[in-house]
DNA sequence: CCCATATGTATAACATGTGAACTAATCGTT
DNA sequence: AACGATTAGTTCACATGTTATACATATGGG
């Protein structure tokens, strides 16, 4: 009695869904970086966390990270202890706000950037050679312009309150 | 010593990282499915599953719905225990193969679907309004075509040098 | 000063992602 | 029929995603 042929609702098919559209791109490029990472004990988000320190140049505190990383602020907790822990990462105390904790790559994590830095970019380069490398930089403005469109004004009517209240 | 602030290598900036972009723009998008589905008792991966057995309307086995709704198996598998649980999903060994686990929607299940879909197109309605219905349709092909050169000879290829180096 | 509130970060709890090992059933060959 | 190899699914172990909550320090009135 359970499997009955009639859908219960017209629903757009997967190959026309945006979210698993981009679930499955993301996905087919991840799967060449990840064994690259993994022989030098990185997962895709730790990788992450050295690049934006190595990138900055300057300690950034945990916000910055999280912003720049786009990592969620428990799953950044978590994996700074690990980076700490491996000793790639330092974190020391603001003084002047000591909510703050700033972060900075140790000499072994600008050892482990420079490690994997060029064989992580020669990936990007195969993939930028089998797309081409001009469509997508199209693509990338696409998807960059979809992340603003979407962005704005995420629930109708919701909120927006805080305008400054003159009437029309 | 750890804050020096010469980069140890250059790497593309996270502007200009293909994965980066490609998870950035999904969670855009499924920031606005996901309190919706929330509010049914319902996550993003428990609501592919559903989906793709009631577009199936006759029951699958478990490999298909995870082809279908690109999700691992660990994962399939502890969602259908949920689902199952849940009373919206039907487990039954196939008689001809007793390896093989048959799938379908329970009536409730179907209900559920019957209630959810109709929002959940709406949004997506929404979507192609904000971005342009024609553009999100060349994007959705862009990102195909994307999958389809990065998905190729990977596994038989090996073309990239792999340095058997010690791992780190 | 004292307190209420806001902010930065961490922790808890549960669900999923990921790679590997495991179990059970089937298949292909002999 | 016996047996090794395959296949479908599950389970394990660990890392991350997601939401809610806790905790500490800062900040802005009274």
């Amino acid at each position: 009695m359970t499997d009955t042929a009639a859908p219960a609702a017209d629903l757009r098919p997967f190959t026309r869904s945006l979210p698993m559209a981009l679930l499955r791109a993301r996905e087919a490029a991840m799967r060449r970086f990840r064994p690259h990472l993994a022989t030098h004990g990185l997962t895709e988000q730790r990788w992450r966390v050295l690049r934006a320190l190595n990138a900055a140049g300057s300690p950034l505190d945990v916000g910055e990270v999280a912003d720049r990383t786009f990592l969620l602020a428990p799953s950044l907790s978590r994996i700074l202890t690990d980076l700490d822990g491996l000793g790639l990462v330092d974190r020391v105390a603001d003084a002047g706000d000591r909510r703050r904790a700033l972060l900075s790559l140790t000499t072994e994590g600008r050892r482990v950037v420079a490690r994997v830095a060029p064989e992580s970019e020669a990936i990007y380069g195969q993939i930028e050679e089998r797309f081409g490398a001009d469509r997508l930089d199209a693509l990338l403005t696409d998807l960059r312009d979809l992340e603003e469109a979407l962005d704005e004004e995420i629930l109708s009517g919701e909120t927006l309150s805080e305008e400054k209240g003159t009437p029309a």
